[in-house]
RNA sequence: GCCGAAGUGGCGGAAUUGGUAGACGCGCUAGAUUCAGGAUCUAGUGGGCGCUAGCCCGUGGGAGUUCGAGUCUCCCCUUCGGCACCA
């Protein structure tokens, strides 16, 4: 074995074996346990490969292969999320068509990714915009058409200028896109949804099931927003309206001295002619809608609204009337996009009942206790009784729980009792409310799998859905599944104009109506395309049957591989990806698809990769790294160590040159203590120092593995290596045993060793070691002696020796000695094996 | 404002059923080798005082529990992430 560790030719030469013996190639083995691990698929972008990408693609193959080698039958897929925006703009701004580019890219991130040596199954391969994958995407859209879970519907809906599409909820942060940071448009648009809503509160149940981590499932419970409350009626004086509350305050009923509705509540149109103030409130309408979702929820900005003048409405607790207002700080989209308005025990409601000059009555004082914990959250000066003062004259707000009064019947009791029986007295419904809105999926845009719908004006008389398109009437007919996939059209310029780019395909509408046979005039095609997100919410199921074009996959395979055991992947699909995700196997579960409720039992983030400068990459900043250098110079197993030894895979850490090279002298000198050994006659001893290293390591590594905590595996090898090339003299079969424990991690190096030594299978594929845990224990141990807590000497006395004997030497000891003359000695304590500490105090 | 995560040497980070703080790696210092640079090897490396046995301080800050706290409890500060005029 030549003493230089050359990576280039080793990692090559069994990159190239592997594949040509296809070993990580899998079928279902009802003998084996099975194990799905999973890595979030990669967006193939043109700019390939970022260092990013390899650190979640190393911590899932180290587990893969560490599972394989358990005796696992283990499915370690990949494939490419490969519609999408990126592409497409990308590919007008190169002035080539979005397929060939697309395909280029993929290429190069084939490329790229091979030359890790990940040991994916390549033969399932999938690619979200090859027909025979979106061909079942649409199919996906179909089942849940045909279950109620896709809809067409007319909302406002989030509008990009610059992408020339419409986005999901989840698609827009601080009111801006999340690809182009362009202010997002609210536009009243006919859109498809997915009715993700329906499984709101299982999906935020079943995150108690899963083992995700904890930022994770709080980001989702956010987005999903429960709260619990009363929904309650208004009537409308001098009419047979009346205005619904969502409220989560019943218990401040009493309280309400005014009304708010949202300047879009179809009630106002309604109540025209009874509103004396009607030009004054169409104006404020006007402005309201003039303005961006951003403008509109700025908390900085002073409340405004106006007075519906002439509209009383009655509050159901007092029978009194109170005055009506529309303002924009309530939202049509929240609740029933009404509110009953309490200034005495609301902030929102207070300060616009100071700028309007309303009543403000106290219905809750606090308890001691609640009038000292909300002194101390809203750091008010005063003393107690002076709030409690101002409180009762309504001169702050109180927004806590207490004691209720000026509530009839129900003074003195406690707020959070009142809730309900005052509910209950109104006629009012206990009601849950959740923020997560339905998944808008309808996208403007090219690059993406057509929704396989046909419009049809001959079929209207017979169809219960119908649509309206430029004044005329449409029947929906959803394409048949004999006819999928509805393919992308080629015959398109592809630029966007605000308007589906499919709209000028000759070839796309040349369709008869799947129902009637019609043609020509009269019979559309859908034009939009679905959200990127609809194809990457299935593909983990795909991956169980690649190649099939009967179903999507078969359902035995799914329910032999299924759920993904492990997954790793970037938090930022903390509600995209993982929440879309989730809705879909519950959809499936429920049209009887599947058997399980969760996709991912176990998930992990990897941290981000800075730069040097420990700022974030980005070609402007001249700190980006590329994977194909570091492999070119240092390696494939030099990076996957190097990535995996940086820290804990969970937190962002920045790129170090410097540190990279510490973790390839760490394989030198594995290559070079080897080659050494070999030269030498082969040992027939090991010291038993250096025997107990080896299993000890075995261990280390197997717990880290298990663990995740691949930085610490990685130490602990190379405390081993570090002595092993001090004592140059060990056995084969413990050195094998080590090259097993270091081969998921530097797969190439350990492959080549091992054959080195004269082995001829697959180290890949032979059994992980065991360790033996008589072997690990010391036989002698050093235990700390401590005065009074303080570190004072250390003695060595052989494992097992007992209490009375270790203090005996304990007391012994010079230093401690020292410490312990002229003093009385309280208290002896010994913790066997690992402390002795002894109290003393002054004579 | 609400929810969540995290603060340890010059740097990345180890160590939590409470038990030697700083493993491992980088960097740095000195020496060896070398024409030189790089590379490699040996020793040292939290701060301070003696600089040799030893002592004091030290895990964002402050209290507390304990024989003993990076780890547990309470309060505060800072950073990052999610939600947010959500009724």
């Amino acid at each position: 074995m030549d003493k230089h560790y050359d990576h280039k030719s080793i990692e090559k030469k069994w990159q190239n074996v592997w594949e040509e013996n296809k070993i990580f190639e899998v079928t279902e083995d009802e003998s084996k346990p099975k194990y799905y691990t999973l890595c979030m698929f990669p967006y193939p972008s043109s700019q390939g490969l970022h260092v990013g990408h390899p650190e979640s693609y190393t911590a899932v193959d180290i587990v893969a292969r560490y599972m394989r080698l358990k005796g696992f039958n283990v499915l370690n897929p990949i494939g490419w999320d490969a519609f999408g925006l990126p592409a497409e703009n990308y590919a007008i701004k190169q002035g080539v068509p979005p397929w060939e580019t697309t395909q280029k890219s993929i290429d190069n991130f084939r490329r790229q990714i091979k030359s890790f040596g990940f040991s994916y199954d390549w033969s399932r391969e999938v690619n979200t915009s090859d027909p025979s994958y979106y061909k079942w995407t649409q199919w996906m859209f179909l089942q849940m058409y045909k279950h109620g879970l896709a809809y067409r519907s007319k909302a406002k809906v989030n509008w990009c200028d610059s992408c020339q599409t419409v986005l999901a909820n989840e698609q827009v942060v601080d009111g801006r896109c999340e690809r182009c940071k362009n202010e997002v448009r609210q536009k009243d648009l006919e859109q498809w949804f997915f009715r993700v809503t329906k499984y709101a509160e299982e999906l935020l149940q079943d995150l108690d099931k899963i083992d995700w981590p904890e930022p994770i499932k709080a980001a989702q419970r956010n987005w999903i927003g429960k709260s619990e409350g009363a929904e309650l009626e208004f009537k409308v004086k001098d009419t047979d309206f009346s205005i619904k509350v969502f409220t989560t305050r019943p218990d401040t009923l009493y309280g309400a001295t005014y009304m708010v509705l949202a300047p879009e509540h179809p009630l106002v149109e309604k109540l025209r002619f009874q509103i004396d103030n009607w030009g004054e409130v169409e104006k404020y309408r006007e402005e309201t809608q003039k303005k961006s979702e951003l403008q509109r929820t700025d908390l900085n900005k002073e409340k405004t609204g106006v007075k519906l003048k002439g509209i009383k409405a009655i509050n159901p607790a007092t029978g009194k009337e109170i005055p009506v207002f529309i303002a924009d700080y309530v939202l049509m989209s929240y609740g029933t996009g009404a509110i009953m308005a309490v200034p005495a025990h609301d902030e929102r409601d207070f300060e616009f009942a100071q700028k309007f000059d309303l009543p403000v009555v106290a219905v809750i004082i606090p308890n001691e206790d609640q009038l000292a914990e909300f002194i101390k959250r809203k750091v008010i000066a005063e003393d107690s009784e002076k709030v409690k003062d101002s409180i009762l004259k309504g001169e702050i707000c109180y927004d806590g729980s207490g004691i209720m009064i000026n509530s009839a019947e129900f003074d003195g009791l406690a707020s959070e009792e009142a809730k309900w029986k005052i509910t209950e007295k109104v006629g009012g419904q206990k009601k849950i409310q959740y923020r997560l809105r339905d998944w808008l999926i309808s996208r403007q845009r090219f690059w993406g799998a057509p929704i396989p719908i046909v419009y049809c004006q001959h079929c209207v008389d017979d169809s219960k859905k119908i649509v309206e398109k430029d004044g005329k009437k449409y029947a929906v007919v959803p394409v048949p599944e004999k006819d999928l996939p509805v393919l992308l059209p080629r015959d398109v310029d592809f630029k966007p104009t605000g308007e589906s780019p499919l709209v000028n395909s000759q070839e796309f509408h040349q369709v008869k109506c799947p129902r009637c046979g019609a043609e020509g005039e009269g019979v559309m095609r859908e034009v939009d395309t679905m959200d990127t997100f609809v194809c990457s919410s299935w593909y983990f199921l795909r991956y169980t049957d690649p190649h099939n074009d009967q179903a999507p996959f078969a359902q035995d395979k799914v329910e032999y591989w299924l759920p993904v055991d492990l997954y790793i992947g970037g938090a930022e699909h903390a509600v995209l990806h993982l929440l879309y995700s989730r809705f879909f196997v519950k959809a499936l579960r429920d049209m009887g698809y599947l058997k399980f409720d969760e996709p991912f039992l176990k998930l992990r983030n990897q941290g981000m990769i800075l730069g040097e400068d420990g700022q974030k990459m980005s070609k402007s900043r001249g700190n980006v790294i590329n994977p194909d250098e570091v492999v070119q110079e240092y390696g494939a197993d030099t990076m996957r160590l190097y990535e995996m030894f940086m820290g804990p895979l969970e937190d962002a850490k920045p790129w170090s040159t410097t540190g990279i090279m510490g973790v390839r002298r760490f394989l030198e000198k594995i290559w070079l203590v080897v080659a050494e050994w070999l030269e030498k006659e082969r040992p027939s001893d090991t010291s038993a120092e250096l025997e107990r290293l080896f299993h000890r390591t075995y261990k280390k590594v197997t717990e880290d593995i298990e663990a995740m905590k691949f930085n610490t595996a990685i130490s602990a090898m190379m405390i081993l290596v570090n002595q092993m090339a001090k004592e140059k003299k060990f056995r084969q079969d413990l050195l094998e045993k080590f090259l097993i424990v270091l081969s998921p991690f530097a797969p190439h190096l350990a492959e080549e060793v091992w054959h080195n030594l004269g082995n001829d299978n697959f180290i890949a594929l032979v059994k992980w070691p065991e360790w033996d845990e008589e072997l690990i224990r010391d036989e002698e141990i050093e235990i700390p002696v401590q005065v009074n807590g303080k570190v004072r000497a250390k003695i060595r006395v052989p494992a097992g020796t007992a209490e009375n004997e270790v203090i005996k030497l304990a007391l012994g000891a010079d230093n401690v000695k020292k410490h312990i003359t002229d003093k009385k000695i309280i208290k002896q304590i010994y913790i066997p094996g690992k402390i002795v500490n002894i109290v003393v105090g002054s004579e």
